[in-house]
Order: C-alpha cells, then structure tokens, then sequence
DNA sequence: ATGGTAGAGGATCTA
C-alpha cells in the first residue's frame, strides 16, 4: 500500500500536476493540504476518473483545506478542526487510521500567529494522544511546518530558533512523536540534503535552499511493515509548480 | 532594515 502526502498550494492551480503525478506515480491514498478551495469545488470528477473512487474534503475558502483521496473505501471520517480553520481530516482506509494535517506556519516566533501555532499544537497532541488509545494502525502525514533537526534545514545557522525551527516547535514534534509514532522518513538510509519544501522566493529550489517539513508518522505496529520512505523532488521542477514536493511511505499488505 | 515569489481575490493577507 503506497501512501502519499503533498501540499499542493491551490488545488484549482495545482490540478494538472497532481492528474500527472497520480498517473506516474499511482499512489493507493494522496493527501492533500492548501486547497485553497471550498470542499464543494474540489475537482472529485478529474480524481476519479484516474480511478480514485473515494474522497474526503475539508475546505474552506481562501486558506487553509485538507483532502484524502483513495483507490480503496474511506471508512469513518472526521474533521476534528480546533476552530474555524480547517486543517485536520482523518478517515480509516484498509484498517489504517489516516490523519492529514496542515499544521500552521507561525510566520515568525515574535509574531501572533507563532503563539497561535502553539495553541495549535497542543491541541493536536491531545487529539493524537486521544487516537493512539483507541486505535493500533495510525498514519499521520501532511504539512508539519516543523523542521525537526539540524539535519533537515539547509543551512541550520541561518535558521537557527527561527520559525519551522525553534525549540518549542520541535519539542512538539517530539513530543508527538512520544505519543507512539516513528518518523517514517528516517527509518531509512536518505540521501543528503533531502527537502520538502523550498521557497518561491531566492532561487531557493535551484540552490537546494529548502526545509524537511512534510512529514509521514507511522505508530509502532507498523513499523515493520514499512517497506519505503522518499520525497519526489520531480514534480517541484515542473511547470508553474507548488513550493512543496510529495513525500510518500509504502506499507505491506492491505490489512 | 526587509526584499524576494506565489495564490486568492480584488487591497491586502498568508505562506
């Protein structure tokens, strides 16, 4: 079972990369953040036809919006959203509880919205501490906006206790990750240097100026039957493409 | 000191 994440960045905008993308790569589940979109203008018929029956929008418009899409049933699904913004979908798919996020961005720690993302990751962390009791099988992927270590940053001085980066943020993700969880990308030997996320601005994709922010958590009963763990750099060298790059994760068997 | 780019929506806000 091969499960994907991608911050897409305006599903209106990015539709043809991710038609694309599905064709060459055939993922079983995308999800997806940054819709941009209201849940009722997610293009489901253009999904479907490359033969993904299912799927589950939260939208809203403007900001934020998060999406699962699945060649097999989506079973059980909730938007446990901490407020009027819509950040969170989780739907069970083969037996496997998935919970796409797009967590937010802070902008920087002296700003509001840092303080806000705080809040934000609290919460998040009670509802995933809520989930690990009553569920063995749990995927939690999406836009982290969380660089966890030095080894995920470009250039870790530069960004040192800067936003993505700062202490508290990261104490967060590894207090997520205490909850039961494994970082999926790192069960497997990575090559150097390996990004999620590059800023328009800067030439920061030609100079590999990016940030490891999208992340694939996988609890412990699945960890040995995690096969695979990557980033597809390609699709961020396409044509009018979105700042973020696909992470994916291959899980054995189907139940 | 604050740019640089992209998307949404029609001036800024968010990232």
């Amino acid at each position: 079972m091969k499960i994907a994440s991608w911050n897409v960045n305006s599903i209106k905008v990015r539709l043809v990369q991710v038609l694309q993308w599905l064709e060459t790569e055939n993922p079983d589940v995308l999800a997806l953040q940054e819709l941009k979109c209201e849940s009722q203008l997610f293009p489901v018929e253009a999904i479907q036809k490359l033969g993904y029956t299912y799927s589950c929008v939260n939208g809203q418009k403007t900001y934020n919006g998060v999406a699962i899409i699945s060649k097999d049933k989506i079973n059980h699904i909730v938007t446990p959203d901490m407020d009027e913004q819509h950040r969170i979908i989780s739907a069970e798919i083969n037996n496997i509880n998935i919970i796409n996020v797009y967590m937010p961005n802070g902008e920087s720690t002296d700003s509001p919205k840092y303080q806000y993302k705080l809040t934000w990751l609290n919460y998040f962390k009670q509802y995933l501490s809520e989930q690990v009791k009553k569920h063995k099988k749990i995927i939690v992927l999406g836009d982290f906006n969380i660089a966890p270590e030095d080894q995920d940053v470009h250039d870790p001085l530069l960004w040192n206790e800067k936003v993505l980066c700062s202490t508290l943020e990261r104490n967060a993700f590894q207090e997520m990750l205490q909850l039961g969880f494994i970082d999926s990308f790192r069960l497997f030997e990575q090559p150097p240097k390996s990004y999620s996320w590059w800023d328009y601005r800067m030439l920061g994709f030609r100079r590999n100026a990016g940030l490891r922010i999208d992340h694939i958590l996988i609890s412990q009963d699945l960890k040995n039957i995690c096969q695979r763990s990557s980033i597809d750099k390609a699709p961020r060298k396409w044509e009018r493409p979105s700042d973020h790059a696909p992470v994916i994760v291959e899980i054995m068997s189907k139940n």
